[in-house]
DNA sequence: TAGTATT
């Protein structure tokens, strides 16, 4: 279903009159911006400041991947003055960051419709600009953004692009109506479907980035333990550390409670938005876990900044503890261990 | 036949 922004009950138009958008309620579209195309190593703190030298920022926040903390790059800005934010748009609208040219325009008032309505296209002939691309595809609805893959050495169309349309059903309907179809005087025809939705990251991703994360730390040992073929040879392979043993573990709880025996990790430094599904994905990929809480509190209904994990195999929750202890979620780096028959005392 | 636009 649609959400009405903006507008007035369903029925009789009403007048624009001065009554509308004035008893108090923001008018996010006149300073609420998207910033898209930023550099993959801009920090919050570095949109931050780029955006507050326009003006003053009600709140702004460069989009994270969940799970690894990565730059998505894009980011939000929503200025105080409606002025400030027209001001940003004249003033770092095409502005070039390292490789990038970030783009800031008025964000779209956030709804489900607007979401999942990218496009992959490919076997596109490769005379086909991308303006005849977008005229191809105007005809199913408002096209926000597109782009035609091109070599790198030739600068020659490699057949490939993107297009964003405004509202899914219109992607979709850019996909039945041009899927298969050949484009006037094209020899073959093109294909259209959605493109992947790069925000469901994999355990296997998370997994990945912690490899390349520890390889350039440790810098080299690391080849020479694969094909090991032990059950746990695919999180090993990934492990900078090698667990030794039992040692040390005085203290430590083997839990045996309603959450399921296994044993209990604890997790320090997640940020007050952190949920149960984070801690499920992040400790997930090194194996079995029967239980995830993140501790909130009782009012405001934030994490108070720790959760905790329980996992059924020692060699996988000490596995998770190696790779994740001191690992860089956004700005914040992660405290993890096992629990300790302390911290369970109060 | 793959870049990254909805907090």
């Amino acid at each position: 279903m649609e959400s009405q922004v903006g507008g007035g009950p369903a029925g009789p138009a009403l007048p624009n009159g001065p009554l509308l958008g004035t008893n108090g309620a923001t008018d996010d579209s006149k300073t609420n911006l998207i910033v898209n195309y930023l550099p993959q190593n801009m920090t919050q703190d570095e949109f931050k400041s780029l955006f507050g030298s326009i003006g003053d920022i009600e709140s702004c926040k460069l989009v994270r991947d969940k799970i690894t903390g990565q730059s998505l790059g894009y980011g939000f800005v929503n200025y105080s003055d409606p002025n400030d934010a027209d001001k940003a748009i004249n003033t770092l609208n095409g502005l070039k960051l390292q490789t990038k040219t970030i783009k800031v325009s008025y964000a779209r008032p956030s709804s489900a419709s607007i979401r999942d309505a990218n496009l992959y296209v490919s076997g596109l002939p490769k005379t086909m600009s991308q303006k005849e691309m977008e005229q191809l595809f105007s005809q199913y609805g408002r096209i926000i953004t597109s782009r035609i893959l091109v070599d790198q050495v030739t600068g020659v169309s490699r057949g490939v692009g993107f297009i964003r349309f405004d509202k899914r059903i219109e992607a979709e309907e850019a996909i039945k109506g041009l899927n298969g179809q050949k484009p006037l005087g094209a020899a073959e025809p093109i294909t259209v479907k959605f493109a992947n939705n790069p925000s469901q990251k994999t355990g296997q991703a998370l997994l990945t980035h912690l490899y390349q994360s520890s390889a350039r730390r440790y810098a080299g040992p690391l080849h020479h333990q694969t094909q090991r073929f032990r059950p746990l040879s695919l999180i090993a392979r990934f492990s900078p550390i090698a667990i030794d043993g039992m040692s040390g573990l005085a203290g430590v709880g083997l839990s045996g409670g309603a959450a399921g025996a296994g044993w209990c990790i604890f997790v320090y430094n997640l940020s007050p938005e952190a949920d149960e599904s984070v801690l499920w994905q992040l400790f997930g990929p090194f194996g079995a876990v029967t239980n995830v809480k993140v501790i909130r509190d009782f009012t405001t209904n934030k994490c108070k900044g720790f959760g905790f994990v329980t996992m059924t195999n020692y060699d996988e929750a000490a596995m998770a503890i190696a790779s994740l202890n001191g690992y860089r979620l956004g700005e914040r780096v992660l405290q993890v261990s096992f629990k300790t028959s302390k911290q369970h005392k109060a």
